[in-house]
RNA sequence: GGGGUCAUAGCUCAGUUGGAUAGAGCAACGGAUUUCUAAUCCGUAGGUCGUAGGUUCGAAUCCUACUGGCCCUGCCA
């Protein structure tokens, strides 16, 4: 149920005396909100002392006016006045037992759903296909596909589309690679291995070549802010109280240790790799290999037919692959449009742009120029070749042909923000400004140096043993001999497995989506499977914990099973708790919707698993005093099960009966 | 140089359209158990919300400046 709305609209008729106007009005229930302090109120009015200076009356007189004009019926048990003129609202028991049994009866747990239903594009995941998936896709993911499913339960008509990246210059590396590097035996044996093997030659040599080929600049850029230091050192000891050039002093004694750091860096890794006598050999025999690389991107997209014919054959494999992550992770999508798909539709793209006068020829390039930004969005090369900033103007375009959505959310990493802003302006320009575009932005997942998260070697992280690693720590703990025995639980090895999974896979996507989005985050194994504390293993066994008292309740020592007829009676301070929480369930979702929070919903369902854990410890359901309450309670652990099974659903992650 | 973003307990983090005494978890300490699954519950301790101003009934939250970190900044995606 829409619990707020519900209480606000008790409000309206009483505050519309001060508030003709709909907006102003709706802006002052908005202030209603449910407390954050429950021992102060269940849910609290913040509207008269905002009205003081409207009314022309002290607040508090105001507060007084507005609960003597409140009818709330049944809704609550007391409604008081307090501090600076807080009403504050305590709802009924019989009220709270009435929803709740409203709840239960329905097949969505209560849920009203969206009044206006609307049609929303999600573009996630879209990783490249021909690049092994890493630790950086798993936030757009696990965060796409969260907002996907709480937008598709609340009713809304949902798309989801992964954008692969499968026609980019990572191609052009696996086809030079494969024409001079391959290793048959291995391509036959294992493609996507090969393919994998072959991308990272290729990338080490341009790396290789780029830092050689850089290392003159870089040591005289080098040179030029150590002299830059020395000169303003000696200025500064001439006139040691300039704050300006003091000032000046720091960042260029930053900039001096950033670019000798970055010499002493490249220097290593020349080094290192020079050490390497066949690398070394290699390199000789393919200079320039960045452009060699480009050749064989543009001749693909030239339509080259050696080179389509290797994109064709290597695509499969690499969507096999990427698609044994997926379903890992229990993702599915709508659709998989990649790239390749709108690669015909560039040109048009363009000529559009050109022909309504956004776009301008610019140094060789075809550029728009926006207001605001000091770079234009390059739409076409010098060289011909389009970018993924036309590709995106292509897909979009479609979109909005194909899909006519109210809403596209893009769930991309922060760093592309800028990109976006462009994007949606240009949109604009072309007329697209019904339709509400929006970059569903994330942080970075940082190491535990404080730095994005790699391995060692400065390597990215590969998402399969990640997953491996997770699933392995969740079956010591969880499947612990010890631990199973202490209760008396017979596993068979399928049902630990299943668990293990279950556990393992939960907890890594909850770690990601209880951290705030938009916020970079330190990624943490250890913490993440540790099952304590705000986890998704909480939860799990929280709702393995409602499921094994049902069980009880039917098995043969209580032979129970007429709860669902009896009615929920709620009296104690942990009953009411739970069932207020439970009855906060669409609220959640639907804050959570507002700016695409799954962490709204973490929160939620990790107070909903304390408060019944609470319950759990306070009110014996089994053995409470009469049979009437026994069937109450029994009636409350299925219905916080159903919600707590719910929302994990819409987070992605799977549950147990027993764990 | 320009722009974005962040700074909250020892650690990891919540705190979204400004609301009452700033909250969790972990770590530390103390209590509860013949268990409806102790992976639990209850409690103690821990803070000048980066600094300085401003806006107002009221600021961790909004504005300005400063300090520090990260990111972006014309031909990768």
């Amino acid at each position: 149920m829409q619990l707020l709305h519900t209480i606000r609209t008790k409000f309206a008729p009483v505050l519309s005396q001060w508030l003709p106007d709909q907006n102003s009005l709706q802006a002052s229930l908005d202030r209603i909100v449910a407390s954050r302090d429950a021992s102060l109120a269940d849910y609290q009015a913040n509207v008269a002392m905002p009205l003081q200076k409207i009314v022309g009356k002290p607040p508090l007189e105001i507060a007084q006016a507005i609960v003597q004009g409140l009818q709330m019926g049944d809704l609550c048990s007391e409604v008081s006045i307090a501090g600076a003129g807080y009403v504050n609202l305590r709802l009924s028991n019989s009220f709270l037992a009435n929803a709740c049994e409203a709840a239960y009866q329905s097949d969505k747990v209560g849920l009203q759903g969206a009044q206006e239903p609307k049609t929303f594009v999600i573009d996630y995941s879209s990783p490249n296909v021909a690049k092994p998936m890493h630790v950086g896709h798993i936030r757009s993911t696990v965060i796409g596909d969260s907002i996907s499913k709480i937008l598709r339960f609340l009713g809304h008509h949902v798309i989801t589309d992964n954008h692969l990246g499968d026609w980019g210059t990572q191609f052009g590396m696996i086809i030079y690679g494969y024409k001079h590097f391959r290793d048959d035996a291995a391509f036959q044996k294992a493609p996507v291995a090969e393919l994998g093997r072959l991308y990272r030659v290729v990338q080490r040599i341009i790396g290789y070549q780029s830092l050689v080929a850089n290392l003159e600049t870089l040591e005289r850029n080098t040179k030029l802010a150590a002299e830059k230091l020395q000169s303003l050192t000696e200025k500064q000891s001439a006139a040691p109280n300039d704050k300006k050039l003091q000032k000046e002093l720091k960042s260029a004694a930053n900039a001096a240790k950033e670019t000798a750091a970055e010499l002493e860096s490249a220097k290593l890794s020349i080094a290192n790799a020079q050490s390497d006598s066949s690398f070394i050999e290699r390199c000789r025999a393919h200079p320039q290999l960045e452009s060699r690389v480009l050749k064989e991107t543009s001749k693909l997209h030239h339509g080259d037919k050696e080179n389509l014919g290797l994109w064709e054959a290597f695509l499969p494999h690499c969507k096999e692959e990427i698609h044994g992550i997926y379903e890992r992770l229990n993702v599915q999508f709508d659709h998989e449009l990649g790239e390749s798909f709108y690669h015909d539709m560039l040109p048009a793209v363009i000529e559009e742009l050109m022909l309504k006068e956004l776009a301008t020829h610019s140094e060789g390039a075809i550029c728009v120029f926006l207001d605001g930004f000091d770079a234009p969005m390059i739409v076409q090369k010098q060289d011909g070749a389009f970018l993924y900033s036309t590709t995106d103007l292509a897909t979009a375009l479609f979109r909005e042909r194909e899909f006519e959505p109210d809403a596209c959310l893009y769930v991309v990493d922060h760093r592309q923000s800028e990109h976006f802003q462009k994007l949606f302006a240009v949109l604009a320009k072309l007329g697209l400004t019904h339709t509400t575009f929006k970059h569903v932005s994330f942080g970075t997942v940082m190491g535990q140096d404080g730095k994005p998260f790699k391995t060692r070697s400065g390597e990215n992280i590969g998402l399969e043993s990640m997953l491996d690693e997770a699933i392995a720590r969740a079956w010591e703990v969880v499947c612990n001999p010890n631990r199973i025995k202490s209760f008396g639980m017979e596993l068979t090895e399928e049902e630990k497995r299943d668990i293990a999974n279950k556990v393992g896979i939960g907890a890594i996507k909850y770690a990601d989506l209880s951290h705030n989005r938009t916020s970079d985050y330190v990624f943490d194994m250890d913490k993440m499977v540790q099952l304590e504390g705000n986890t998704a293993a909480y939860i799990q066994y929280s709702y393995a914990r409602t499921r094994s008292i049902l069980r009880r309740a039917s098995g043969e020592e209580f032979q129970i099973t007429d709860w669902p007829a009896a009615s929920i009676q709620i009296a104690q301070p942990a009953e009411r708790a739970l069932a207020m929480q439970i009855l906060r369930f669409e609220d959640t979702l639907m804050q959570s919707t507002h700016d695409y929070l799954p962490s709204v919903v973490t929160d939620y369902l990790y107070e909903l698993a304390k408060l019944f854990s609470s319950f759990f410890d306070q009110c014996p359901v089994l053995k409470a005093e009469t049979p009437e309450l026994i069937r109450s309670r029994l009636k409350l652990t299925e219905l916080t099960g159903r919600v707590l099974k719910q929302g994990l659903e819409l987070l992605g992650i799977e549950t147990v009966e027993r764990m």
